[in-house]
This record gives structure tokens, C-alpha cells and sequence, in this order.
DNA sequence: GGAGATCCCTACCAATCCCATCGGAAGCGG
DNA sequence: CCGCTTCCGATGGGATTGGTAGGGATCTCC
């Protein structure tokens, strides 16, 4: 499984979105996330972070405001969005018609179905919880 | 699944040794196989195919015989070669010490295992016959 | 012991991504 | 109107990819 930087930058943006949206209290409306706050979190280049939030955004998986307290915040909800989604939109999907005719385009099918197959039932709900929990173990103080 | 030309030719090298192999009667010692000959059937540049062969050889997938009447063949039986052997000795695995505190470690082991699972569980000597199987469908004819 | 065929080795190259940076324009909120 | 922030196009170095070129080195068969 070949994972371009690019691609990872991607996938922790999406998924830092989705932790502020699942940590933000329902009361007040959400308030957009700076691309700044995401590239420090993240530890991704903040002019880079510029241009993959810009794709991110024409495929529709982000939303964003201009201005001051401006940012960017989720389309959609995040149990709504996958990780093969955001993969496959951000990754130049070359499919290059499948060459049918030769002795290994079953094993590719095989392959990219068993790829798609757990990329598919991940979504970013599950990620930001699963990652929260994880954090949870390691510094258990917090209420004591 | 990105797979770059020159691991696809490897394994286009490795199925038509395989091939070669399953088609010879087994009363007389296997003969080499030219390179120009592999080149030709695969559609690969012969020059790119020599230096990919060599790879190939230096992993223990072939050996070859020089000289007049000389080439390259299996080094094992085509039921013992599988395609996730190739593939991983072909592709410069940069296994690059998985981060194993982020959010998505999980599901990279996840999809490893998935790739490998299906790439592990075939081998050469498959592919060779379920090829030859395709092509009788469809030249039907060859001994009436 | 040649001759011819073959493997082997090093170098080179052009194109294409990949990752990133810069400079400003445009929009929004106070 | 001013500061903050996204937006957008251009640029550029570096690595990788896909391939070429050519000359040995070496083996086998006659």
C-alpha cells in the first residue's frame, strides 16, 4: 500500500475536523477551524495544508469561511465520511482502463476490493473516538 | 493499489518463465529462456526487461545460463513462487517505521494484511494454468 | 580455440510527479 | 477601514520513473 504524503496530510486534516467537531459542545453553533491550528496539531506544512483543504473542498468533503474567525469545518457529519472517500477523491484516481486481458486482472480486482473492502467501513466518527479513548489511557489524571 | 510499470513487468517476466515452464514436456531438462524472447511475448522493452531480470535473480527467483543456447528460469517451482514474494522483493519496501502513535495505524495494518492475505495465496503456477484455460476458451479449435 | 550468443554492468537522460513555498487578491468581521 | 483569514496561480528543487546506450565478460557449441 503505496501512501503519498499528500494523501496522509489529507487524511489527518479531515480527521482533525472531525475531533474539534465531536469535542465542540452541541449548545452554540460550530465554529470553523483555522488552517493554521490544523497544520500545528497536525504537524503539516501550513501553506501545503492551504492547497489540500483547497481540493478537499471542491470534492465537497469540507466546507469554508472567509474572513476574520474564518476557517474551514466539515460538510458533513463525521459518521458520515470514510476513509476510502476522502482517499479516493484525493488521490489522482487513475484507473487507466484495466488492461482485462491479462493474466493478472482478477488478482488486482481481488486486491482493490479487500482494500476498498476496510477503507469502506471506517469512518472519521469511529477514527476521532477510537483516538480519543487511546489518549484517555495514557493520561488518566484528568479528573482526579 | 499502486503498481508501478517495472513491478508489473517483473511479474509479467516471472508468469511467462512460469509459463514456459508448465508448457515443457518434463522427459527432457528445461531449457533457458532467451530474454528477447520474454520481451517480445510480454511486450516489454528488452533492455528495461535485462536489468529487471538481474533484480529478479539476485532475489532468488531465477538463475540463468549463459552462452550460446543460454537464459533465464525458475529458480523454484511455479507452485512455490507466489506474487506477494515478487512484488515485495521488486518494490523498494520503505517499511519506514510505521508511526505507531496515529490515529490510523490500525487501519494501515488492517489494509497490509488484507493486500497480503490475497497476494500471499496465489502463486505462479495458478496463474499460468487459469490462464491457459482463458485462451483454450477462446481458440477452441486447436485440435479439431 | 574461436565465434556467436548471452548475460552483466555502468552511466546517462528526459519526463513526471511530489512536496513545498511565495506573493498577492479577495472576502469577512469588528 | 483594518486586520485576519481563506483563495489562487506561479514557481522550483528534488526524487523517482521509465527507458536508452554501449561495451565488456563469460559461457557453449562447433
Amino acid at each position: 500500500m503505496n501512501i503519498s504524503v499528500k494523501s496522509e496530510y489529507a487524511l489527518k486534516a479531515v480527521f482533525d475536523l472531525a475531533s474539534q467537531h465531536m469535542e465542540h459542545r452541541q449548545a452554540s453553533p460550530m465554529p470553523p477551524v483555522k488552517i493554521a491550528d490544523i497544520a500545528k496539531r497536525q504537524r503539516i506544512p501550513q501553506k501545503f495544508l492551504e492547497l489540500i483543504l483547497g481540493g478537499l473542498k471542491q470534492s465537497g468533503f469540507v466546507d469554508s469561511r472567509r474572513g476574520a474567525e474564518g476557517g474551514y469545518l466539515l460538510a458533513r457529519a463525521p459518521d458520515a465520511i470514510t476513509v476510502g472517500d476522502v482517499l479516493r477523491a484525493v488521490e489522482n484516481v487513475k484507473v487507466a482502463a484495466r488492461n482485462n486481458n491479462d493474466p493478472f486482472a482478477e488478482i488486482w480486482r481481488r486486491v482493490d476490493s479487500a482494500v476498498s473492502a476496510v477503507l469502506d467501513d471506517t469512518t472519521f466518527a469511529e477514527l476521532a473516538r477510537n483516538w480519543q479513548e487511546k489518549q484517555a489511557q495514557f493520561v488518566p489524571n484528568w479528573d482526579i
